[in-house]
DNA sequence: CCAACTGTACTAGTATACTTAATACAGTTT
DNA sequence: AAACTGTATTAAGTATACTAGTACAGTTGG
Protein backbone atom coordinates (compact mmCIF):
# COMPACT_ATOMS: atom_id res chain seq x y z
CA UNK A 1 0.00 0.00 0.00
CA UNK A 2 2.87 2.82 0.90
CA UNK A 3 6.19 2.41 -0.96
CA UNK A 4 9.29 4.89 -0.37
CA UNK A 5 11.45 6.03 -3.21
CA UNK A 6 14.77 6.19 -1.53
CA UNK A 7 15.60 7.89 -4.88
CA UNK A 8 13.12 10.42 -4.32
CA UNK A 9 14.90 13.73 -2.65
CA UNK A 10 11.52 14.61 -0.44
CA UNK A 11 12.07 12.93 3.08
CA UNK A 12 10.11 9.74 3.82
CA UNK A 13 7.66 11.24 6.02
CA UNK A 14 6.62 13.88 3.01
CA UNK A 15 5.96 10.56 1.08
CA UNK A 16 4.15 9.24 3.38
CA UNK A 17 1.73 11.96 3.78
CA UNK A 18 1.77 11.97 -0.07
CA UNK A 19 0.52 8.52 -0.38
CA UNK A 20 -2.13 8.62 1.76
CA UNK A 21 -3.39 11.83 1.02
CA UNK A 22 -3.84 9.99 -2.74
CA UNK A 23 -5.31 6.82 -1.11
CA UNK A 24 -8.20 8.89 0.15
CA UNK A 25 -8.39 11.30 -2.77
CA UNK A 26 -8.75 7.94 -5.18
CA UNK A 27 -11.27 6.38 -3.00
CA UNK A 28 -9.43 3.55 -1.84
CA UNK A 29 -9.20 3.89 1.74
CA UNK A 30 -12.86 4.97 2.66
CA UNK A 31 -14.11 7.58 5.45
CA UNK A 32 -13.40 5.89 9.27
CA UNK A 33 -11.11 3.14 7.04
CA UNK A 34 -8.32 2.29 10.08
CA UNK A 35 -4.65 2.88 8.47
CA UNK A 36 -1.97 0.79 9.98
CA UNK A 37 -0.72 1.31 13.47
CA UNK A 38 2.18 3.91 13.94
CA UNK A 39 4.56 0.79 15.36
CA UNK A 40 2.82 -1.72 12.08
CA UNK A 41 3.89 0.28 9.54
CA UNK A 42 7.04 1.57 10.52
CA UNK A 43 8.11 -2.51 11.09
CA UNK A 44 6.05 -3.29 7.58
CA UNK A 45 8.29 -0.35 5.83
CA UNK A 46 11.54 -1.45 8.04
CA UNK A 47 11.55 2.58 9.03
CA UNK A 48 11.75 4.50 12.90
CA UNK A 49 8.07 4.68 14.20
CA UNK A 50 8.76 8.24 14.60
CA UNK A 51 8.74 9.36 11.38
CA UNK A 52 5.40 7.52 10.74
CA UNK A 53 4.16 9.25 13.24
CA UNK A 54 5.48 12.69 12.24
CA UNK A 55 3.24 11.81 8.87
CA UNK A 56 0.19 10.98 10.66
CA UNK A 57 0.18 14.29 12.78
CA UNK A 58 0.71 16.21 9.64
CA UNK A 59 -1.91 14.27 7.76
CA UNK A 60 -4.50 15.19 11.07
CA UNK A 61 -3.16 18.44 10.48
CA UNK A 62 -4.35 18.79 7.18
CA UNK A 63 -7.49 17.25 7.64
CA UNK A 64 -6.99 13.87 6.21
CA UNK A 65 -7.09 11.71 8.81
CA UNK A 66 -8.36 11.91 12.43
CA UNK A 67 -6.22 9.89 15.66
CA UNK A 68 -8.48 8.44 18.82
CA UNK A 69 -6.16 7.75 21.49
CA UNK A 70 -5.70 3.98 22.33
CA UNK A 71 -8.15 3.20 18.83
CA UNK A 72 -5.86 4.53 16.02
CA UNK A 73 -5.66 6.44 13.07
CA UNK A 74 -8.99 6.69 10.85
CA UNK A 75 -9.76 8.65 7.58
CA UNK A 76 -11.39 11.70 7.89
CA UNK A 77 -13.86 13.28 4.97
CA UNK A 78 -12.78 13.24 1.74
CA UNK A 79 -13.10 16.69 1.65
CA UNK A 80 -11.02 18.09 3.59
CA UNK A 81 -8.53 16.66 1.30
CA UNK A 82 -9.82 17.45 -1.75
CA UNK A 83 -9.77 20.86 -0.94
CA UNK A 84 -6.47 20.96 -0.04
CA UNK A 85 -5.43 19.43 -2.97
CA UNK A 86 -7.40 21.51 -5.10
CA UNK A 87 -5.33 24.30 -3.41
CA UNK A 88 -2.01 22.56 -4.30
CA UNK A 89 -3.07 22.65 -8.27
CA UNK A 90 -4.01 25.94 -7.63
CA UNK A 91 -0.10 27.10 -6.44
CA UNK A 92 1.26 24.90 -8.80
CA UNK A 93 -0.41 26.44 -12.06
CA UNK A 94 0.62 29.37 -11.45
CA UNK A 95 4.06 27.87 -11.23
CA UNK A 96 3.29 26.22 -14.35
CA UNK A 97 1.74 29.60 -16.22
CA UNK A 98 4.99 31.25 -15.29
CA UNK A 99 7.25 28.64 -16.64
CA UNK A 100 5.45 27.66 -19.43
CA UNK A 101 5.54 31.68 -20.68
CA UNK A 102 9.24 31.71 -19.98
CA UNK A 103 9.69 28.84 -22.33
CA UNK A 104 8.31 30.63 -25.11
CA UNK A 105 5.14 28.10 -24.86
CA UNK A 106 2.03 30.23 -26.08
CA UNK A 107 -1.36 29.51 -24.22
CA UNK A 108 -2.58 27.22 -27.10
CA UNK A 109 0.38 25.08 -26.32
CA UNK A 110 0.03 24.68 -23.01
CA UNK A 111 -3.56 23.89 -23.50
CA UNK A 112 -2.69 21.33 -25.78
CA UNK A 113 0.05 19.82 -23.49
CA UNK A 114 -2.46 19.66 -20.27
CA UNK A 115 -4.83 18.13 -22.69
CA UNK A 116 -2.68 15.23 -23.86
CA UNK A 117 -1.70 14.49 -20.33
CA UNK A 118 -5.50 14.38 -19.28
CA UNK A 119 -5.91 11.43 -21.79
CA UNK A 120 -3.09 9.60 -21.02
CA UNK A 121 -2.80 10.17 -17.11
CA UNK A 122 -5.88 8.04 -15.68
CA UNK A 123 -7.19 8.93 -12.08
CA UNK A 124 -7.35 5.93 -10.40
CA UNK A 125 -4.53 4.55 -11.82
CA UNK A 126 -1.52 2.86 -9.93
CA UNK A 127 0.38 4.92 -11.83
CA UNK A 128 1.03 7.53 -8.74
CA UNK A 129 4.30 5.98 -8.12
CA UNK A 130 7.30 8.45 -9.38
CA UNK A 131 7.85 5.91 -11.88
CA UNK A 132 11.55 4.67 -12.85
CA UNK A 133 13.86 2.37 -10.13
CA UNK A 134 17.09 3.33 -9.98
CA UNK A 135 20.01 1.42 -7.82
CA UNK A 136 22.87 2.35 -6.85
CA UNK B 1 19.54 41.81 -10.14
CA UNK B 2 19.77 39.00 -7.72
CA UNK B 3 17.90 39.16 -5.10
CA UNK B 4 18.04 35.92 -2.09
CA UNK B 5 14.65 35.05 -0.49
CA UNK B 6 15.31 33.67 3.19
CA UNK B 7 11.88 32.31 3.79
CA UNK B 8 12.44 30.39 0.70
CA UNK B 9 12.53 26.65 1.85
CA UNK B 10 15.19 26.27 -1.17
CA UNK B 11 18.89 26.46 -1.03
CA UNK B 12 20.46 29.90 -1.70
CA UNK B 13 22.48 28.24 -4.85
CA UNK B 14 19.35 27.01 -6.81
CA UNK B 15 17.31 30.49 -6.15
CA UNK B 16 20.02 31.99 -7.70
CA UNK B 17 19.77 29.27 -10.67
CA UNK B 18 16.62 29.89 -10.99
CA UNK B 19 16.60 34.01 -10.64
CA UNK B 20 19.44 33.60 -13.82
CA UNK B 21 17.59 30.96 -15.82
CA UNK B 22 14.62 33.72 -15.74
CA UNK B 23 16.39 36.55 -16.74
CA UNK B 24 18.15 34.92 -19.54
CA UNK B 25 14.84 33.43 -20.77
CA UNK B 26 13.33 37.26 -20.25
CA UNK B 27 15.63 38.38 -22.50
CA UNK B 28 17.38 40.30 -20.07
CA UNK B 29 20.70 38.51 -20.32
CA UNK B 30 21.26 38.27 -23.88
CA UNK B 31 24.12 35.89 -25.34
CA UNK B 32 27.67 36.80 -24.14
CA UNK B 33 26.47 39.00 -21.92
CA UNK B 34 28.99 38.55 -18.29
CA UNK B 35 27.26 37.43 -14.98
CA UNK B 36 28.67 39.10 -12.15
CA UNK B 37 32.29 37.49 -11.31
CA UNK B 38 32.02 34.46 -8.56
CA UNK B 39 33.59 37.25 -5.73
CA UNK B 40 31.64 39.96 -6.63
CA UNK B 41 28.20 38.55 -6.59
CA UNK B 42 29.14 37.34 -3.52
CA UNK B 43 30.24 40.03 -1.67
CA UNK B 44 26.99 42.08 -3.09
CA UNK B 45 24.96 39.33 -1.27
CA UNK B 46 26.69 38.56 1.43
CA UNK B 47 26.98 35.33 0.92
CA UNK B 48 30.05 32.62 0.51
CA UNK B 49 31.57 33.01 -3.12
CA UNK B 50 31.44 29.04 -2.98
CA UNK B 51 27.45 28.82 -2.99
CA UNK B 52 27.99 31.34 -6.32
CA UNK B 53 30.36 28.77 -7.49
CA UNK B 54 28.25 25.87 -7.20
CA UNK B 55 24.89 28.14 -8.75
CA UNK B 56 27.30 29.27 -11.68
CA UNK B 57 28.52 25.07 -12.48
CA UNK B 58 24.74 24.25 -12.25
CA UNK B 59 24.03 26.93 -14.64
CA UNK B 60 27.06 25.44 -16.92
CA UNK B 61 25.70 22.15 -16.61
CA UNK B 62 22.21 22.94 -18.03
CA UNK B 63 23.95 25.12 -20.72
CA UNK B 64 22.52 28.91 -19.80
CA UNK B 65 25.79 29.66 -19.60
CA UNK B 66 29.46 28.93 -20.13
CA UNK B 67 32.46 30.02 -18.26
CA UNK B 68 35.97 31.19 -19.37
CA UNK B 69 38.70 30.73 -16.94
CA UNK B 70 40.17 34.11 -16.04
CA UNK B 71 37.76 35.95 -17.93
CA UNK B 72 34.30 35.11 -16.47
CA UNK B 73 30.87 33.59 -16.74
CA UNK B 74 28.89 34.40 -19.75
CA UNK B 75 24.92 33.69 -21.00
CA UNK B 76 25.31 30.94 -23.51
CA UNK B 77 22.63 30.50 -26.07
CA UNK B 78 18.87 31.29 -25.01
CA UNK B 79 17.67 27.91 -26.89
CA UNK B 80 19.45 25.53 -24.57
CA UNK B 81 17.70 26.98 -21.48
CA UNK B 82 14.19 27.45 -23.38
CA UNK B 83 14.43 23.73 -24.20
CA UNK B 84 15.20 23.06 -21.00
CA UNK B 85 12.41 25.12 -19.67
CA UNK B 86 10.12 23.34 -21.53
CA UNK B 87 11.20 20.24 -20.36
CA UNK B 88 10.25 21.18 -17.07
CA UNK B 89 7.06 22.39 -18.20
CA UNK B 90 6.35 19.00 -19.52
CA UNK B 91 7.14 17.45 -16.08
CA UNK B 92 5.08 19.82 -14.03
CA UNK B 93 2.16 19.59 -16.18
CA UNK B 94 2.09 15.85 -15.55
CA UNK B 95 2.28 16.13 -12.08
CA UNK B 96 -0.36 19.00 -12.01
CA UNK B 97 -3.06 16.87 -14.33
CA UNK B 98 -2.99 13.99 -11.78
CA UNK B 99 -3.17 16.34 -8.63
CA UNK B 100 -6.24 18.10 -10.85
CA UNK B 101 -7.87 14.93 -11.20
CA UNK B 102 -7.31 13.74 -7.69
CA UNK B 103 -8.83 17.23 -6.39
CA UNK B 104 -12.14 15.70 -8.72
CA UNK B 105 -11.46 19.02 -11.29
CA UNK B 106 -12.69 18.49 -14.88
CA UNK B 107 -10.39 19.19 -17.56
CA UNK B 108 -12.78 22.22 -17.99
CA UNK B 109 -11.86 23.64 -14.59
CA UNK B 110 -8.33 23.06 -14.88
CA UNK B 111 -8.73 25.00 -18.69
CA UNK B 112 -10.11 27.90 -16.74
CA UNK B 113 -7.96 28.25 -14.03
CA UNK B 114 -4.98 28.12 -16.06
CA UNK B 115 -6.73 30.73 -18.22
CA UNK B 116 -7.36 32.91 -15.54
CA UNK B 117 -3.93 32.26 -14.39
CA UNK B 118 -2.73 33.31 -17.97
CA UNK B 119 -3.80 36.76 -18.01
CA UNK B 120 -2.69 37.55 -14.47
CA UNK B 121 0.89 36.56 -14.77
CA UNK B 122 2.47 38.62 -16.97
CA UNK B 123 6.31 37.91 -18.26
CA UNK B 124 8.35 40.04 -20.52
CA UNK B 125 9.38 36.70 -22.06
CA UNK B 126 6.78 37.89 -25.09
CA UNK B 127 9.96 38.60 -27.20
CA UNK B 128 8.69 37.71 -30.76
CA UNK B 129 5.18 38.29 -31.04
CA UNK B 130 3.45 35.47 -29.58
CA UNK B 131 0.41 37.84 -29.54
CA UNK B 132 -2.81 37.29 -31.30
CA UNK B 133 -4.67 35.12 -29.43
CA UNK B 134 -8.18 36.27 -28.63
CA UNK B 135 -8.89 37.97 -25.34
CA UNK B 136 -11.94 39.77 -24.68
C1' DC C 1 57.08 40.53 -15.85
C1' DC C 2 53.74 41.49 -12.27
C1' DA C 3 49.73 42.93 -9.88
C1' DA C 4 44.91 42.36 -10.02
C1' DC C 5 41.42 40.45 -11.75
C1' DT C 6 38.87 36.10 -13.42
C1' DG C 7 37.36 30.77 -12.62
C1' DT C 8 38.29 26.33 -10.16
C1' DA C 9 39.45 22.95 -6.49
C1' DC C 10 39.97 21.34 -2.01
C1' DT C 11 39.58 20.78 3.04
C1' DA C 12 37.39 21.82 7.28
C1' DG C 13 33.83 23.45 10.27
C1' DT C 14 28.91 24.81 11.35
C1' DA C 15 23.85 24.71 11.12
C1' DT C 16 19.77 22.50 10.09
C1' DA C 17 16.58 18.89 8.71
C1' DC C 18 15.69 14.05 8.50
C1' DT C 19 15.91 9.85 10.63
C1' DT C 20 16.86 6.46 14.08
C1' DA C 21 16.77 4.82 18.82
C1' DA C 22 15.22 4.14 23.38
C1' DT C 23 12.12 5.20 26.84
C1' DA C 24 7.99 6.73 29.07
C1' DC C 25 3.19 7.83 29.52
C1' DA C 26 -1.90 7.61 28.27
C1' DG C 27 -6.03 5.33 26.54
C1' DT C 28 -8.59 0.98 24.66
C1' DT C 29 -9.58 -3.78 24.33
C1' DT C 30 -9.84 -8.45 25.76
C1' DA D 1 -3.17 -7.44 33.75
C1' DA D 2 -1.49 -8.01 29.08
C1' DA D 3 -1.31 -6.35 24.58
C1' DC D 4 -2.51 -3.47 21.74
C1' DT D 5 -3.22 1.70 20.24
C1' DG D 6 -1.44 7.03 20.08
C1' DT D 7 1.74 10.56 22.02
C1' DA D 8 5.87 12.87 23.95
C1' DT D 9 10.71 13.44 24.96
C1' DT D 10 15.60 13.21 24.64
C1' DA D 11 19.82 11.76 22.42
C1' DA D 12 22.49 10.55 18.60
C1' DG D 13 23.70 9.64 13.68
C1' DT D 14 23.57 11.33 8.92
C1' DA D 15 23.08 14.19 4.80
C1' DT D 16 22.95 18.64 2.85
C1' DA D 17 23.58 23.57 2.60
C1' DC D 18 26.49 26.97 3.69
C1' DT D 19 30.58 29.36 5.38
C1' DA D 20 35.60 30.01 5.69
C1' DG D 21 40.16 29.81 4.24
C1' DT D 22 43.54 28.52 1.14
C1' DA D 23 45.61 27.33 -3.14
C1' DC D 24 46.14 27.01 -8.07
C1' DA D 25 45.26 28.34 -13.04
C1' DG D 26 44.27 31.54 -16.78
C1' DT D 27 43.58 36.61 -18.53
C1' DT D 28 44.37 41.44 -18.62
C1' DG D 29 46.65 45.81 -18.39
C1' DG D 30 50.39 48.67 -16.62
Amino acid sequence: MIIIDYTDRRPIYEQIVERFQSLVLCGVLEKDAPLPSVRNLAMELSINPNTIQRAYTELERRGVIYAVKGKGNFVADMQAARALREKEVKEEAGRLVHKAKEAGMTKEELNGLLDSLWQDNKTGASKQGVGGEADD
